[in-house]
DNA sequence: TTCTAATCGAGACGGTACGTCCCGTCTTGCC
DNA sequence: GGCAAGACGGGACGTACCGTCTCGATTAGAA
């Protein structure tokens, strides 16, 4: 729960949002995302689910869109970024798509996140919320993996670090996202043996 | 326009729909589908920016879903499958990816595929349609190609032409999708380059 | 049926409003009216119980009252209007009470009457054929008798023959139709009494 | 207004039907049924006119028949049922029969009551509520001053009261209600004195 | 402890859209 | 041309939610 509420004690008697309400429509609300989705989310039903006016949720959040960024802004900083580090690239880059792996694995979030996602195109803070929170954090782990074997001379300083991204990442993500596919082990060995392949072959600058 | 219309004469006499209006609220649904979208778009807001009665669309389709999934799927039938074919395998998978380029960046397919998929995950039949009518043919035309280069020898006949196919298209889509970002002609060139070069390192099958 | 149809054969070609289907039209109304009212029926189901598209009815009348309204009348002209003479003022009295009974006792006419009559408080051409064609004609019986009663002096020359029809025919309509409730012959024999006694007193007009 | 409203404060907080809704709600449908009648009178435009949702109207009754019921059977409760009672038994007739003049011939009950009896024929809830709300009270006033009348031995005791009742009301409800004609004095006095010599000449139970 | 003001549940409020039914008109192809 | 069939634009049906608002009742910090 990051968002708007005021908590902090006001001046005078004692008014504050209590936290019993807020968790229950927290729990509420994602009940219903995984339930019936984002787009058929109504407030009415959360509201009910969690035993609560109509008005505590509006009391919290303006709008439907606010509240549910809010919630799934909280839920995804709490799953981890991940960054592995053994030193060795073939097998930190394993890692980190296995760990990429298993938080599209989780159906709520792939639900959820492929609604925001289309949501997203017309809806720019929306969009912002997802890159700032969800993209950007993840990325920078890919990032810094490559990073890290540029500065130790395993890979080409002439890499173009952002399509390097794209090669690991995009394949994986495509699959379980866009084919709704699940992914082997062995999937995901050979795609690192042929990116690490692709990035060696020298992915330039232009 | 594939779906479920009864257009020929039929025995007895009696009543057809009529091709005008049928054409009226095509129209009328894609301008709605571009300002609102899939989830907010409204049949009553259809019939009336068509000029047509409610149950003119509740004729035609027995619901929102199904009528869009018919339009859409006549759409996108109209857009090229595009199979480029000059023999040489660097110019063929660049101008294969340059096609998919265009169609991907056409916007309002792009903010409507969004939906799609996000509601696909809650409706079978719209996710059949969408990888028979839409993946389906596209993924088809680099099948087609890298199966043309391993018979003439120039990749491996143990590539993965799953994964190689998903090497190929997967950062293009995952850059305009999920990304919502340009890809220029330079962004092509390497990419290709990058794909090329792991496949003939040999992504093999396990 | 006594209404507007072109019945005669035409100039040029053989088109004439057919006689089965004028037929059908009729018995379906009358079923409908028995069993949804005026105020419910619908052409649509007219249409569909005579077997008959709804252009047929729209081709022989130009709206729903029109067309009720010419049905009815039709029927209630066959009605008979009903005229005893055998010259004793009492037993003609009955006769005529008796008959209007057995009218008003017939419950498709009853229910039909009802609404009609509410009907015609808005529609004039509806009150207006509702008074020539049922009240006029069923009046003009009461009135005949008195006149005759006065003609052959049993009757007082100075009776308001308007104020003795109501005191003879409203106590039994007014029973049956706003109170539904049945008459017995005893009661048109105590009605005949009383009337025939307040007439004797001599009603006279002012 | 006597229907199914929940006003008093419930036990734990909630919310309460608005007086000022109800009152516009009546307003409106009270001018709806004047313009366009009880048959054709439609919820939707009731609430249009009121400047009300339609919920508004579901919220207080179930359907329309069961609105229009509950109003009318408010707005007749109102009306007053009028007993008079100077002791001379041919006065007091005549102001009933004034005071029920008065009230058939307000042109919205008559319109409106044409037609709920016209339905009461098909909906036997409200041919209930128009006998105890609307027919017996009135009915009544006749009874208690012919039942004065018998009791201080001005009519005999053997007066069949309910076929007298008949014989004072059904003249003047006939000519208002069924001929829709107006009654001016001299037919009030008229009638009163022919009925008045009928029921002395002794209206006997059979 | 008492005061007091915001929060609570409940749900009514004016709206919009749903998918269905019927209106009265129009269109098609057969007879 | 009449006919059966039924599509057409339109409008009302009764329901479900929208986001706002109005109630008493509850609750907890400030006095």
């Amino acid at each position: 729960m990051t968002g708007q509420q005021k908590k902090g004690p006001t001046a005078t008697g004692g008014a504050v949002l209590r936290e019993r309400v807020t968790e229950a429509i927290t729990e509420a609300a994602f009940a219903e995302l995984a339930e019936t989705g984002y787009a058929r989310l109504s407030m009415e039903a959360v509201a009910r689910r969690a035993g609560v006016g109509k008005a505590a949720l509006y009391r919290r959040w303006p709008s439907k869109p606010a509240m549910i960024m809010d919630l799934v802004r909280g839920r995804v900083a709490d799953s981890l970024p991940c960054i592995p580090a053994t030193g060795d690239l073939h097998t930190d880059l394993r890692a980190l798509l296995a760990s990429y792996r298993s938080q599209l694995a989780n159906p709520l979030l792939a639900l959820i996140g492929a609604e925001l996602l289309a949501e997203s195109r017309r809806d720019n803070a929306l969009a912002q919320m997802l890159h700032t929170e969800v993209a950007a954090p993840r990325r920078l782990a890919a990032l810094a993996i490559l990073q890290g074997a540029i500065d130790q001379g395993e890979l080409p300083p002439t890499l173009d670090v952002e399509l390097a991204t794209d090669l690991l990442i995009a394949p994986l993500t495509f699959r379980m996202v866009i084919l709704d596919e699940h992914c082997d082990d062995e999937y995901l060995e050979t795609l690192t043996s042929a990116a690490l392949a692709a990035l060696k072959a020298s992915v330039r600058r232009p």
